[in-house]
Parts: structure tokens; C-alpha cells; sequence
DNA sequence: AAGTGGTCTAGACCACCGC
DNA sequence: CGGTGGTCTAGACCACTTA
């Protein structure tokens, strides 16, 4: 285990606050695996002692990180690293949930199976939206996504071209689209904004999603913002109602 | 200015913790408009000896409702009641949109009209939900809203009589809810979860909606929890998606 | 009973602001 | 300069969990 050695003394000389400090030195254990997911801290007081600073000032900087969702703390237990984190990163844009909530630790991520894609000139509202040239190309996919077997949502994808050129080279695209843009294109998507409407499955729709004809469903109209604050994915997705649910919580 | 009484000395015995207790008056103070939007408050330590406790109680609840946008404080200044929030706060857990995007600015808050009241003893659900004693009883509200003469949505309120006493020489609920549940039982919403779905518009509902039958409609099913983390509103909407949407932003 | 996190106190000093 | 919030400490006691 790597020493750490102790912190500066209280004067903190108009730089960092110390608990920022210890909340850095704490932080980079997790980076560098010396606390691995699940695996219980030392007391505040070990803490406080080891670092050289007071129990209070651990205190800060443990509970910043438990509400930044890196630790999980229980009076009587203890102070854990959280290994629900790697997860929930995967349902971070991923709102929809079965009715009969399973508990969110065994949820598996829903696969993709692609039905069709299509290299095309961008429409008015598409030039529109990715601030294009006339005549500028635009990448169509649709795909229907299942979880454990069960038919969830039919979903178009809009991608301009200018941004994710060699697309054609590719098979298919990854289920986890944004990893992929990410990993391939260095495009980060840093927001969502996303529009809901009830509406009436179209009948490829319904068929796919063995929904009766005319069966409502849940339509939401996504726009995908880079860290540039631009555009790079316009998305809309027709999800089953009828065992599924769109979650939020408002603060 | 109303008094308020020195609180308990340290020992709070499986109750609430003290800075809770500070956190509450000073929430009352606000709620109350003792201090108005915009106004300094008195320091730390005024209110720590004001109220008997130490310097930092009073500052754990103050950072407390600085980070729910309560006040604003600022080194060297002082402590504010933010004044900003006033506007914002109508519409912040209000998701619904017109499909023509009017400006933010000069939206109208929508107003209701109530079609139905009754306290009735809660069902299972309802037990469960809030946490009642079998035989407890819950008011049911139903009301239709709308935003300039268009009808908008019907949904359902139901709150848990223990929690809303009195209600019943209401003549009606105000249209603002949230602000009467403050005003009126100190009772602060901090957080609503939501699930969404798409549903059929029951006959009843698409009369009031002028929708045709069998129209889909956005039905919004919240839970309204106070600052205690308990639920207080269980609330049901079935809102028009033809010319509205819901709106959101994940980061 | 022992060990953990949660709360509370009293006092000290620092950094920032406005007069 | 005086007053404000921001940080830090040392010590005390409480509440919860596990053995």
C-alpha cells in the first residue's frame, strides 16, 4: 500500500482548503485501485491520524464524496467504496425501467438488433439542427432494442456525416453508441435533451414490439449535445408502455 | 417578528437531529416572510445565540438550504434570501410545454379548475405509499388544468390526512399547491419522483381534453417528497400530447 | 461490548468585504 | 478597521451495527 505522506499543517495559505486535500489524497486512492469497489475504509479517525489532520476535516472530505456518489456510508458499518458507480455510469441517459422494478444492481443493459442504415441527404429539419450546408449528408439507423429477450424500443438515429465520417466501413454500429463515439470520434456526449409524447404506434412499430395495433406508446424526441455545446445525435425512440416506464426525479 | 423559542439543548433522543430543528425555523422564518426575498440575515452566531445552540448547527443548516437555492451566502457580505428563485420556482417541477416553443419568459402558469373532492380511508397502496396506519384516511382532489383556455391535462392529488388536517373547510385547494402546502402546513416539497408512460385516455378524460376517444395521453405518476424525506403528495396526471410535451435535460 | 459513523460544542484563526 | 462567512481542531456524547 502506497504511503501518503502528511498533509500540510492548518495553515492553508490562500491554496486549496485541506479537506479538499484529503478529499484529493482519498480520491486517488480509488483511481489508483489501492480501494477497490465494495471495499470498506478505515474509520475517519485512522483517516484523520494517518493524513495528520483532525477527524472534522476527513469528515468534509468523506462526505463530498459520498454525495458525488463515490462512497457509500452507514452509521454502524462503516464507509465503503461504491461498485454501483461503474454501473449506473451505463444507465446514465437510460431512463426507461420495467414495471416490476427489479433492484437496479442486476439490470442488464438492453442489446440492439439494427434493421436497417442508410447514408442520405439531410432534410430541411436535419440541416436545420446540425447546422448544415444544403446537400450535406446525414447517416439514418434504425434499431430495435430488447432487454432479457423482451422487444423495449424502436429507435431512429440521426448522425451528420461531416462528424462521424468511415461510418460505411463499419458493420453495424456497437449497442453503447456513445462509448463508440467517444472511443472512436473523441465526441463526448456531455447532455440530453429529451422530448416525451404519448402517440400511436405505427404499425412496424407495434409488429416489432408484439404491441396490438394502435396501442399507445411512449415517443421521446433526443437531441445529443458534445462538449461544445453542439449537436452530434438526433434520436427518436418509440418505447413500449404497457411494461416499461420513463423515470425522473426533479430536484 | 414572531419570537421563537430557544430549542432543545443537545440531547434529541432518537428525534430529529438539532440542525434539522434550526433548519425548520429558519425555513419557517422564510416561509413566513420575517426575512423577504433579497434580505440579509443575521450572522451566524446572532442566530446561534438567538436560538441556543452553536455556531455550527446554525452553519450546517444554513449550508443546507444554501444548496437547496434557499439563500445565497457570500464571504465577507453576509447571508441572503435568493431572490431569483421566485420566478423559477413556479416552474420547477413543471415539464410540460407547448409544441410551439413560446419564450420561457412570458409562459402563464396554469390555472385549475377542481371537478372533485373527498376524504375517503386509504387503500392498501395508499397505506403503504404514506406510510398510514390501516383505516387512516387520505383526501382525494381531482382537477383540470389549462394554460390560456386550452385544456391541458386532469390528474388526480391525493394527500394523507394526518399530514393535511383541516382540510375539509377548504372551499378548495389554490391552484399553486406546492406553495400552499408550505404556507399553510410548513410542509417544503424538495424533491418529486416521476414515472411516465403512454396510455389510453380514458372516455372521461378525453372529454375534458376535447381529445377524441382512445386518444394517448402522457400519463405522469409523481410522488412528492418533503424535506424529511417522506412522501407527502401522491399525484397522477394524464396530460394531452398532441399539441403539449414533457420536456428534459439529463447531464 | 466494541467499533463505526452522526451530531454538537467551544474556541481559534483565516480570507474576504465594505467602510 | 470591524464584521462576515470559511476552515480547522479537540473532545464529547449519541445511534447504529455486528459479534
Amino acid at each position: 500500500m502506497a504511503a501518503i505522506e502528511p498533509l500540510d499543517a492548518p495553515q492553508r495559505l490562500a491554496a486549496q482548503p485541506l479537506y479538499a486535500k484529503v478529499r484529493e489524497a482519498l480520491v486517488g486512492r480509488l483511481i489508483s485501485g489501492i480501494w477497490k469497489p465494495g471495499q470498506m475504509l478505515p474509520s475517519e479517525f485512522a483517516i484523520a491520524d494517518e493524513l495528520g489532520v483532525s477527524q472534522g476535516t476527513v469528515r468534509k472530505a468523506l462526505y463530498e464524496m459520498t454525495s458525488q456518489g463515490l462512497l457509500i456510508r452507514r452509521q454502524g458499518r462503516g464507509t465503503f467504496v461504491n461498485e454501483s458507480e461503474d454501473k449506473s455510469i451505463l444507465f446514465r441517459f437510460y431512463r426507461l425501467t420495467s414495471d416490476d422494478e427489479q433492484n437496479v444492481e442486476s439490470r442488464s443493459f438492453p442489446q440492439s438488433k439494427y434493421l436497417s442504415r442508410a447514408l442520405q441527404s439531410a432534410n430541411p429539419q436535419e440541416q436545420d439542427l446540425f447546422n448544415l450546408e444544403s446537400g450535406a449528408q446525414v447517416w439514418h439507423f434504425e434499431r430495435l432494442r430488447s432487454e432479457n429477450e423482451q422487444p423495449i424500443l424502436v429507435e431512429k438515429l440521426v448522425l451528420p456525416q461531416n462528424r462521424f465520417p468511415d461510418l460505411d466501413e463499419q458493420k453495424d454500429l456497437p449497442n453503447n453508441v456513445y462509448r463508440f463515439y467517444g472511443a472512436q470520434y473523441g465526441i463526448i456526449v456531455a447532455r440530453v435533451e429529451e422530448k416525451l409524447r404519448a402517440v400511436t404506434a405505427p404499425a412496424h412499430v407495434s409488429k416489432h414490439l408484439g404491441l396490438k395495433v394502435n396501442a399507445p406508446v411512449l415517443e421521446i424526441d433526443r437531441r445529443a449535445y458534445a462538449l461544445d455545446g453542439k449537436i452530434v445525435e438526433w434520436r427518436v425512440s418509440l418505447c413500449r408502455s404497457d411494461t416499461m416506464h420513463y423515470r425522473n426525479e426533479l430536484k
